[in-house]
DNA sequence: GTCTCGAATGTAAGCGCTTACAATTTTTCA
DNA sequence: TGAAAAATTGTAAGCGCTTACATTCGAGAC
């Protein structure tokens, strides 16, 4: 405000912003019709409309958002709660996620956690008495009192990034298990026998723990014993994974390969190898998961599993406003697809 | 909470959620009271405030955003319009504007506009329609109209990004046009002479055009002749880069150094040298700009110039913050200190 | 020409909250 | 001890919009 309402002319400005009521008087109609001018033009005469919509613009008129989420109980907003924003993972599929909520007339709010659960329900929280019309969450694994909660306030929830027909949640993503399965019978089946993993913590993150079952699966598969993993859990950053990698060259017997939880974990990795000197993957290889931009920054470019990160924001986003459209029951669960990039990190074990 | 629901006495409940009223009935208090308890508890007495919040915890209660938004007047949110969530150049940015944005419990909503002028209009204005109390914006560069309707709107608006004191509104940030000057100086000690550039788009980029513009500096200050300069214009990604420093590499005489607009550019320009057997920097040096976690996880490590993206989102969220509360007057801009970080890709030029 | 019916529009009741103002109670202090 | 000041609470008027319902009008049907 403050500059234009010193022109008094110009047109019906009485305080500051032009409200529906404004519209109305300039335009010769009722709000009803100003109302359904914006938000059901067919029910309303072409002429009529033409001159609503005017004296819409004229007015430079814009309704105001808590005005209409009070009294059409909903908002035109969904919430995502990713765990972080500082690396790549998640933005392209929430990049490709909000794209489409745009395309439709559906803003989205961000919002992360930290990888943290008590932030994640205060997140939860916080979006819902936002007027969220529904979220999208990661992994499935939360309290059940934030199901019941967000059931209670008629907010439906989908998950992503993990594809659980069992969990009682609708979901979008792959079979995070399954995938580590395949990258890691190709670890073995170019013939590493010692193997080394860096997970992220496993405690509250469903995905990690799957992908650390996968490599079990694939063990046992192989018929090696899971327990001969040399394995260190540590948070999700480039230089986590840096010093991951260095502790698990120090073991003995030194791992042939490390099989990392994600392509940051791995980048890290990769970077210390150098580091000390190691070749990859003559020495040692190392592989990622997800696939993201970095993979094939890196030298050599990263071994990982593709993820359809825009594919999955982008169904994810349909499903979504399909379940705020229908009134919220449950979509059936989506699984999508992963492939194995073998690429230039992973070769036979060394020696 | 949720588990008491299934009670049917228990509490009032209705019809769906708790409301104000209901608490209030519950507390045996007025609604306003019960207001009061939540946006200003100091001016209630203790023992009141203890039995409504009681009743709050009891209820599940949760305010409506609507409804609140519509009667205070504010709603406690704040917009960024980004050019892009694609890659990681605006993320770290982001993530701390966001972390003390809700350090003092304003939300933020981020859209992004693909580096476009049309589409960063239609997201302001969405932005704003939905009741942001104040915009974060990249670069001063955007037709003078909107920044008529924001203060048409009262919407206070901060310029992130760049620096500039004569331009006419508050910006935090930094100086484009300096950095890139220190950085191409150093370029041209090192001996260079025949220098490659790979920039944005510098249409509507205020900050691309600023870094040329800094190149161009260093060059006259060196005696030299930008007229020299083989530019090459692309949309920034990493597969722009790598096409534009094949073309650069066509060029006679070929370039000995490539100055990239920034690191994800010059991160694609690295990876196509590499593909083209062209050692770096023994062939030919690249340098980026921005510092993002890719130009340490690049072999070998990028020189760029460093860009405090913590500090800069931090101090903006504090900016921003302080002129919704002010009542939005102008705060003075901030400048913020880049500085050089020599690594890997930097060398004397060939022969 | 009258009647019926549907399309177009208007009327007005909230949606759930904040807050100016009024009413009441408690403190303070001479 | 009593009046004034301060603290606490209540009353009620909106905030700007949507929408159920009522009203009006014109076009066929008879």
């Amino acid at each position: 405000m403050s500059q234009g309402n010193d022109h008094p002319g110009q047109s019906d400005m009485t305080a500051g912003v032009a409200t529906l009521a404004d519209v109305a008087e300039h335009a010769q109609v009722s709000t009803a019709t100003v109302s359904r001018c914006l938000n059901a033009p067919e029910r309303v005469a072409k002429h009529t409309r033409e001159r609503v919509l005017a004296a819409v613009q004229e007015l430079g008129y814009s309704p105001n958002f808590g005005a209409r989420a009070l009294a059409a109980r909903r908002t035109g907003t969904v919430g995502a709660i990713i765990p972080t924003m500082d690396n790549a993972i998640f933005a392209r599929a929430i990049q490709a996620f909000q794209e489409e909520l745009r395309a439709h007339g559906v803003t989205l709010l961000v919002a992360c956690s930290a990888y943290r659960p008590e932030i994640e329900e205060e997140q939860i929280r916080a979006l819902v008495a936002r007027g969220a019309d529904a979220l999208l969450l990661i992994g499935h694994q939360r309290d059940d009192a934030i199901y019941q909660f967000l059931e209670r306030r008629g907010v439906p929830a989908l998950v992503a990034w993990v594809h659980d027909p069992d969990a009682g949640h609708p979901s979008i993503g792959f079979d995070n298990r399954k995938a580590m399965h395949e990258l890691t019978r190709e670890v073995i089946r170019l013939g590493h026998r010692r193997i080394g993993v860096i997970t992220a913590e496993q405690r509250d993150n469903d995905r990690a723990r799957a992908r650390v079952g996968g490599i079990c699966d694939a063990m046992l598969a192989a018929g090696l014993s899971p327990d001969d993993l040399a394995l260190v859990e540590t948070p999700y950053s480039v230089e986590h994974g840096r010093q991951a990698f260095a502790r698990l060259m120090r073991r003995a017997p030194r791992p042939g390969v490390v099989i990392c939880g994600n392509d940051v974990l791995a980048a890290g990795a990769l970077q210390m190898a150098r580091e000390m000197g190691l070749h990859v993957p003559g020495d040692v290889s190392i592989t990622g998961f997800d696939d993201i931009e970095i993979a094939t920054l890196v030298d050599p470019a990263l071994t990982t599993v593709h993820v359809p990160h825009r594919a999955m924001g982008r169904q994810a986003a349909q499903l979504l406003i399909e379940m705020v459209r229908s009134g919220a029951p449950l979509a059936k669960s989506v699984e999508l697809k992963t492939d194995l990039r073998l690429r230039g990190t992973l070769g036979p074990p060394p020696g």
